[in-house]
DNA sequence: CGCTTGCTCAACCAAAAGGTTGACAAATCC
DNA sequence: GGATTTGTCAACCTTTTGGTTGAGCAAGCG
């Protein structure tokens, strides 16, 4: 089981949809840290810091050129990432149907997660 | 970009080792809270809120049988995560050798990550 | 019955995360 | 040179996270 610390930075830096958003623009083309934080609604230097976060988990690279820092991505990490979650795959239905199903339900069928009683 | 809310709470459970390997230990087989907690350097309290926080993100089914919790993995947000991050594959090495070096190397070829600075 | 086991709850704590604002530094523009 | 643009730093604040301990409850066991 490949587990290194650095996945604890790595899943760190993608359970926040800031982020993940950066990387989605990212995978466009490179991009300034005032481009990155255009579209969201925060301060730039609440933005600054996620590409901080980012860059500390090796998902992005930072060029400087004069007063601008050009980000690009880094998607090494992700292959570490998507080779921790490979080991699952065989929990998991392999059917992309129905993994495509859990996006595409209108109301959701309530995944209840009910705590289930054993023969009480 | 399939992007739910959702993502947030599952990378960030999958973001502290402890709860990483409570899944390894139960893709094994079901374990009670006390079982999970066991090889854990904390309290049973501590690690009974890590397995609260698997059974947010729908990680982790949990059935009580008297006093017992019985928890089992549900690998299906794991599915989402996956999905999410193979968007990406196009940007990482798509040789699995390249990727099995990275856990592999002896002390590691000490990843710079050195901010470039452009044509000074 | 009374003790032990398995686990949660409540209170507390320190540290980290996520955000703000104001000041400042360095390139670039006019 | 002076103003503007681009981004950081520092200080501060609130909320969340990750951990502790002590109490308590509900099953099971002798």
């Amino acid at each position: 089981m490949v587990d290194g610390l650095e996945m604890d930075v790595v899943f760190q830096a993608l359970s926040h949809r800031a982020r993940r958003e950066m990387l989605a623009r990212l995978a466009e083309r490179e991009m300034t840290v005032g481009e990155l934080a255009e579209p969201l609604a925060m301060s730039l230097e609440a933005a600054s810091k996620h590409v901080r976060v980012l860059e500390r988990a090796g998902l992005l690279r930072r060029t400087i050129d004069g007063r601008r820092h050009i980000c690009g991505l880094d998607a090494a990490p992700l292959a570490s990432a998507a080779h921790w979650l490979r080991f699952y795959e065989r929990f998991w239905p392999e059917r992309l149907d129905s993994l495509a199903a859990m996006f595409d339900k209108k109301p959701a069928p309530k995944t209840g997660h009910k705590t289930t009683r054993r023969k009480k």
